[in-house]
DNA sequence: AGTATGTTTAACCTAATAGTTAATTAACTG
DNA sequence: CAGTTAATTAACTATTAGGTTAAACATACT
Protein backbone atom coordinates (compact mmCIF):
# COMPACT_ATOMS: atom_id res chain seq x y z
CA UNK A 1 0.00 0.00 0.00
CA UNK A 2 1.08 3.63 -0.53
CA UNK A 3 1.88 6.14 2.31
CA UNK A 4 0.77 9.19 1.38
CA UNK A 5 -2.00 10.46 3.45
CA UNK A 6 -4.39 9.95 0.98
CA UNK A 7 -3.96 6.92 0.06
CA UNK A 8 -4.28 5.44 3.74
CA UNK A 9 -7.47 7.24 3.86
CA UNK A 10 -9.00 5.70 1.10
CA UNK A 11 -7.43 2.06 1.91
CA UNK A 12 -9.01 2.56 4.94
CA UNK A 13 -12.40 3.15 3.95
CA UNK A 14 -12.19 0.16 1.29
CA UNK A 15 -13.98 -2.18 3.89
CA UNK A 16 -17.55 -2.39 4.57
CA UNK A 17 -16.45 -3.56 8.11
CA UNK A 18 -14.37 -0.44 8.72
CA UNK A 19 -17.17 2.36 7.60
CA UNK A 20 -19.69 0.46 9.60
CA UNK A 21 -17.02 1.18 12.56
CA UNK A 22 -17.40 4.64 11.37
CA UNK A 23 -20.42 5.05 11.13
CA UNK A 24 -21.33 3.80 14.53
CA UNK A 25 -18.62 6.64 16.08
CA UNK A 26 -20.71 8.73 14.13
CA UNK A 27 -23.31 8.51 16.99
CA UNK A 28 -20.37 9.03 19.61
CA UNK A 29 -17.56 7.30 21.40
CA UNK A 30 -17.62 3.36 21.96
CA UNK A 31 -15.60 1.00 23.23
CA UNK A 32 -14.01 -2.10 21.29
CA UNK A 33 -16.54 -4.76 22.19
CA UNK A 34 -19.38 -2.23 21.49
CA UNK A 35 -17.87 -1.84 17.93
CA UNK A 36 -17.56 -5.37 17.50
CA UNK A 37 -20.49 -6.80 18.81
CA UNK A 38 -22.52 -6.26 15.25
CA UNK A 39 -19.45 -8.40 13.50
CA UNK A 40 -19.61 -12.21 13.33
CA UNK A 41 -15.73 -11.76 13.64
CA UNK A 42 -13.20 -12.31 16.22
CA UNK A 43 -12.47 -9.94 18.60
CA UNK A 44 -8.88 -9.63 17.47
CA UNK A 45 -9.89 -9.21 13.52
CA UNK A 46 -11.89 -5.83 15.01
CA UNK A 47 -8.82 -5.02 16.69
CA UNK A 48 -7.11 -4.70 13.94
CA UNK A 49 -9.54 -2.96 11.53
CA UNK A 50 -9.14 -0.35 14.79
CA UNK A 51 -5.15 0.23 14.01
CA UNK A 52 -6.06 0.72 10.27
CA UNK A 53 -8.53 3.28 11.02
CA UNK A 54 -5.84 4.45 13.71
CA UNK A 55 -3.22 4.76 11.04
CA UNK A 56 -5.67 6.77 8.59
CA UNK A 57 -6.17 9.08 11.92
CA UNK A 58 -10.12 8.52 10.96
CA UNK A 59 -9.91 6.90 15.15
CA UNK A 60 -8.34 8.01 18.34
CA UNK A 61 -8.95 6.45 21.26
CA UNK A 62 -8.95 7.51 25.38
CA UNK A 63 -8.10 5.40 28.33
CA UNK A 64 -10.86 4.91 30.88
CA UNK A 65 -10.17 1.40 33.00
CA UNK A 66 -10.05 -1.24 30.88
CA UNK A 67 -11.95 0.41 28.44
CA UNK A 68 -10.38 1.91 25.27
CA UNK A 69 -12.96 4.35 24.21
CA UNK A 70 -12.69 5.45 20.38
CA UNK A 71 -13.68 8.39 18.88
CA UNK A 72 -13.91 9.72 15.40
CA UNK A 73 -12.19 12.27 13.73
CA UNK A 74 -13.63 13.68 10.46
CA UNK A 75 -10.23 15.45 9.48
CA UNK A 76 -9.56 12.76 7.06
CA UNK A 77 -12.98 12.53 5.62
CA UNK A 78 -12.77 16.12 4.86
CA UNK A 79 -9.79 15.94 2.90
CA UNK A 80 -10.97 13.70 0.77
CA UNK A 81 -13.95 15.90 0.09
CA UNK A 82 -11.78 18.21 -0.42
CA UNK A 83 -10.23 15.84 -3.14
CA UNK A 84 -13.24 15.44 -4.57
CA UNK A 85 -13.88 19.03 -5.34
CA UNK A 86 -11.82 18.52 -8.31
CA UNK A 87 -14.30 15.92 -10.40
CA UNK A 88 -17.58 17.95 -8.69
CA UNK A 89 -17.95 19.47 -11.97
CA UNK A 90 -18.30 16.18 -14.06
CA UNK A 91 -21.37 14.93 -12.05
CA UNK A 92 -23.02 18.42 -11.62
CA UNK A 93 -22.63 19.62 -15.68
CA UNK A 94 -26.20 18.15 -16.03
CA UNK A 95 -28.06 21.57 -16.40
CA UNK A 96 -25.78 23.18 -18.04
CA UNK A 97 -23.89 21.70 -21.08
CA UNK A 98 -20.92 23.81 -21.65
CA UNK A 99 -18.44 21.89 -19.54
CA UNK A 100 -19.47 18.88 -21.58
CA UNK A 101 -18.73 20.84 -24.81
CA UNK A 102 -15.60 21.77 -23.32
CA UNK A 103 -14.76 18.65 -22.76
CA UNK A 104 -15.76 16.83 -25.93
CA UNK A 105 -14.04 19.42 -27.73
CA UNK A 106 -10.23 18.72 -25.42
CA UNK A 107 -10.87 14.83 -26.91
CA UNK A 108 -11.26 15.80 -30.08
CA UNK A 109 -7.70 18.18 -30.01
CA UNK A 110 -6.16 14.75 -28.76
CA UNK A 111 -7.17 12.62 -31.48
CA UNK A 112 -6.07 15.00 -34.15
CA UNK A 113 -2.80 15.64 -31.80
CA UNK A 114 -1.99 11.68 -32.70
CA UNK A 115 -3.50 11.99 -35.71
CA UNK A 116 -0.42 14.32 -37.00
CA UNK A 117 2.30 12.37 -35.35
CA UNK A 118 1.55 9.10 -36.86
CA UNK B 1 -10.92 -6.73 -1.46
CA UNK B 2 -14.61 -6.83 -0.20
CA UNK B 3 -16.83 -6.53 -3.59
CA UNK B 4 -19.76 -4.24 -2.78
CA UNK B 5 -19.36 -1.03 -4.90
CA UNK B 6 -17.90 1.75 -2.83
CA UNK B 7 -15.40 -0.64 -1.39
CA UNK B 8 -13.99 -1.32 -4.97
CA UNK B 9 -14.71 2.71 -5.60
CA UNK B 10 -12.15 3.70 -1.95
CA UNK B 11 -9.57 0.28 -3.02
CA UNK B 12 -9.50 1.99 -6.32
CA UNK B 13 -8.77 5.56 -5.15
CA UNK B 14 -5.99 4.03 -2.77
CA UNK B 15 -3.55 4.31 -4.97
CA UNK B 16 -1.39 7.65 -6.08
CA UNK B 17 -0.59 6.32 -9.50
CA UNK B 18 -4.56 5.47 -10.34
CA UNK B 19 -5.33 8.86 -8.83
CA UNK B 20 -3.11 10.77 -11.11
CA UNK B 21 -4.36 8.80 -13.86
CA UNK B 22 -7.94 10.20 -12.61
CA UNK B 23 -6.78 13.54 -12.89
CA UNK B 24 -5.32 13.36 -16.36
CA UNK B 25 -8.77 12.20 -17.58
CA UNK B 26 -10.58 14.80 -16.56
CA UNK B 27 -8.10 16.77 -18.59
CA UNK B 28 -10.20 14.58 -21.35
CA UNK B 29 -9.63 11.37 -23.24
CA UNK B 30 -6.65 9.98 -23.64
CA UNK B 31 -5.12 7.05 -24.95
CA UNK B 32 -2.76 4.20 -22.66
CA UNK B 33 0.81 4.92 -23.91
CA UNK B 34 -0.38 9.15 -22.97
CA UNK B 35 -1.51 7.73 -19.53
CA UNK B 36 1.57 5.73 -18.99
CA UNK B 37 4.29 8.50 -20.27
CA UNK B 38 4.61 10.08 -16.60
CA UNK B 39 5.29 7.14 -14.68
CA UNK B 40 8.61 5.15 -14.20
CA UNK B 41 6.19 2.12 -14.55
CA UNK B 42 5.70 -0.79 -17.27
CA UNK B 43 2.81 -0.01 -19.80
CA UNK B 44 1.74 -3.59 -18.26
CA UNK B 45 1.69 -2.02 -15.03
CA UNK B 46 -0.52 0.71 -16.08
CA UNK B 47 -2.55 -1.71 -17.81
CA UNK B 48 -3.69 -3.44 -14.87
CA UNK B 49 -4.28 0.32 -13.25
CA UNK B 50 -6.93 0.94 -15.86
CA UNK B 51 -8.31 -2.48 -15.31
CA UNK B 52 -8.95 -1.55 -11.36
CA UNK B 53 -10.59 1.59 -12.61
CA UNK B 54 -12.41 0.09 -15.20
CA UNK B 55 -13.88 -2.52 -12.80
CA UNK B 56 -14.44 0.42 -9.89
CA UNK B 57 -16.36 2.05 -12.86
CA UNK B 58 -13.96 4.85 -12.98
CA UNK B 59 -12.85 5.01 -16.53
CA UNK B 60 -14.58 3.42 -19.61
CA UNK B 61 -13.22 2.35 -22.97
CA UNK B 62 -13.68 2.45 -26.49
CA UNK B 63 -11.94 1.58 -29.47
CA UNK B 64 -9.96 3.66 -32.23
CA UNK B 65 -7.69 1.62 -34.34
CA UNK B 66 -4.85 0.42 -31.93
CA UNK B 67 -5.56 2.50 -29.34
CA UNK B 68 -8.36 2.30 -26.50
CA UNK B 69 -9.07 6.02 -25.13
CA UNK B 70 -10.05 6.10 -21.77
CA UNK B 71 -12.44 8.55 -20.36
CA UNK B 72 -13.38 9.63 -17.14
CA UNK B 73 -16.93 8.30 -15.48
CA UNK B 74 -17.37 10.41 -12.45
CA UNK B 75 -20.86 8.61 -11.31
CA UNK B 76 -18.75 6.28 -8.71
CA UNK B 77 -17.11 9.91 -7.50
CA UNK B 78 -20.30 11.22 -7.00
CA UNK B 79 -21.64 7.60 -4.85
CA UNK B 80 -18.62 8.53 -2.49
CA UNK B 81 -19.28 12.53 -2.07
CA UNK B 82 -23.04 11.40 -1.34
CA UNK B 83 -21.52 8.75 1.56
CA UNK B 84 -19.22 11.48 2.91
CA UNK B 85 -22.67 13.71 3.59
CA UNK B 86 -23.21 11.96 6.43
CA UNK B 87 -19.70 12.78 8.08
CA UNK B 88 -20.10 16.70 6.76
CA UNK B 89 -21.53 18.05 9.62
CA UNK B 90 -17.84 16.59 11.42
CA UNK B 91 -15.98 19.26 10.19
CA UNK B 92 -18.90 21.91 9.30
CA UNK B 93 -19.86 22.39 13.01
CA UNK B 94 -16.82 24.12 13.92
CA UNK B 95 -19.17 27.48 13.15
CA UNK B 96 -21.84 26.10 15.80
CA UNK B 97 -20.99 24.04 18.59
CA UNK B 98 -24.67 22.63 18.65
CA UNK B 99 -23.49 19.70 17.27
CA UNK B 100 -20.60 19.15 19.51
CA UNK B 101 -22.26 19.33 22.48
CA UNK B 102 -24.59 16.50 21.41
CA UNK B 103 -21.96 13.90 20.54
CA UNK B 104 -20.42 14.62 23.94
CA UNK B 105 -23.67 14.54 25.43
CA UNK B 106 -24.07 10.61 23.76
CA UNK B 107 -20.99 9.69 24.66
CA UNK B 108 -21.59 10.86 28.41
CA UNK B 109 -24.50 8.99 27.96
CA UNK B 110 -22.68 5.93 26.73
CA UNK B 111 -20.01 5.70 29.51
CA UNK B 112 -23.05 5.64 32.34
CA UNK B 113 -24.69 2.96 30.78
CA UNK B 114 -21.53 1.15 30.68
CA UNK B 115 -20.69 1.42 34.26
CA UNK B 116 -24.59 0.90 35.39
CA UNK B 117 -23.75 -2.99 33.73
CA UNK B 118 -20.46 -3.42 35.21
C1' DA C 1 3.02 -10.43 -46.63
C1' DG C 2 5.91 -8.08 -43.43
C1' DT C 3 6.84 -4.51 -40.14
C1' DA C 4 5.75 -0.95 -36.78
C1' DT C 5 2.76 0.71 -33.09
C1' DG C 6 -0.41 0.18 -29.18
C1' DT C 7 -2.14 -2.77 -25.69
C1' DT C 8 -3.06 -7.01 -23.22
C1' DT C 9 -2.03 -11.64 -21.36
C1' DA C 10 0.85 -15.03 -19.06
C1' DA C 11 3.90 -16.41 -15.63
C1' DC C 12 6.18 -15.17 -11.91
C1' DC C 13 7.76 -12.69 -7.45
C1' DT C 14 7.19 -10.16 -3.11
C1' DA C 15 4.79 -7.82 0.27
C1' DA C 16 0.55 -6.64 2.43
C1' DT C 17 -4.53 -7.80 3.97
C1' DA C 18 -7.83 -9.97 6.46
C1' DG C 19 -8.89 -13.42 9.01
C1' DT C 20 -8.09 -17.30 12.57
C1' DT C 21 -6.86 -19.28 17.58
C1' DA C 22 -4.09 -19.13 21.65
C1' DA C 23 -1.50 -16.56 24.82
C1' DT C 24 -0.60 -12.14 27.13
C1' DT C 25 -1.25 -7.65 29.24
C1' DA C 26 -3.99 -4.34 31.89
C1' DA C 27 -7.29 -2.89 35.10
C1' DC C 28 -11.05 -3.58 38.14
C1' DT C 29 -13.75 -6.56 41.76
C1' DG C 30 -14.70 -9.24 45.78
C1' DC D 1 -4.64 -12.64 45.98
C1' DA D 2 -7.68 -14.95 42.74
C1' DG D 3 -10.83 -14.15 39.24
C1' DT D 4 -13.22 -11.47 35.60
C1' DT D 5 -13.50 -8.26 31.88
C1' DA D 6 -11.37 -5.59 28.02
C1' DA D 7 -8.16 -5.45 24.57
C1' DT D 8 -3.83 -6.51 22.27
C1' DT D 9 -0.01 -9.40 20.59
C1' DA D 10 1.88 -13.53 18.51
C1' DA D 11 1.98 -16.98 15.22
C1' DC D 12 0.04 -18.80 11.46
C1' DT D 13 -2.75 -19.19 6.86
C1' DA D 14 -4.87 -17.86 2.52
C1' DT D 15 -5.68 -14.41 -0.71
C1' DT D 16 -4.83 -10.23 -3.18
C1' DA D 17 -2.11 -6.25 -4.96
C1' DG D 18 1.31 -4.28 -7.47
C1' DG D 19 5.12 -4.83 -9.88
C1' DT D 20 8.36 -7.27 -13.33
C1' DT D 21 9.73 -9.41 -18.24
C1' DA D 22 8.55 -11.93 -22.26
C1' DA D 23 5.18 -13.34 -25.42
C1' DA D 24 0.87 -12.62 -27.87
C1' DC D 25 -2.68 -9.98 -30.09
C1' DA D 26 -4.77 -6.13 -32.90
C1' DT D 27 -4.60 -2.72 -36.19
C1' DA D 28 -2.43 0.21 -39.56
C1' DC D 29 1.14 1.23 -43.15
C1' DT D 30 3.89 0.18 -47.31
Amino acid sequence: MSTDQLSVTFAALADPTRRAILAHLAQGEASVTELAQPFAMSLPAISKHLKVLERAGLVTRSREAQWRPCRLEAEPLKDVDHWLTQYRQFWEQSFDRLDDYLQELQAEEKKKGRKHKT
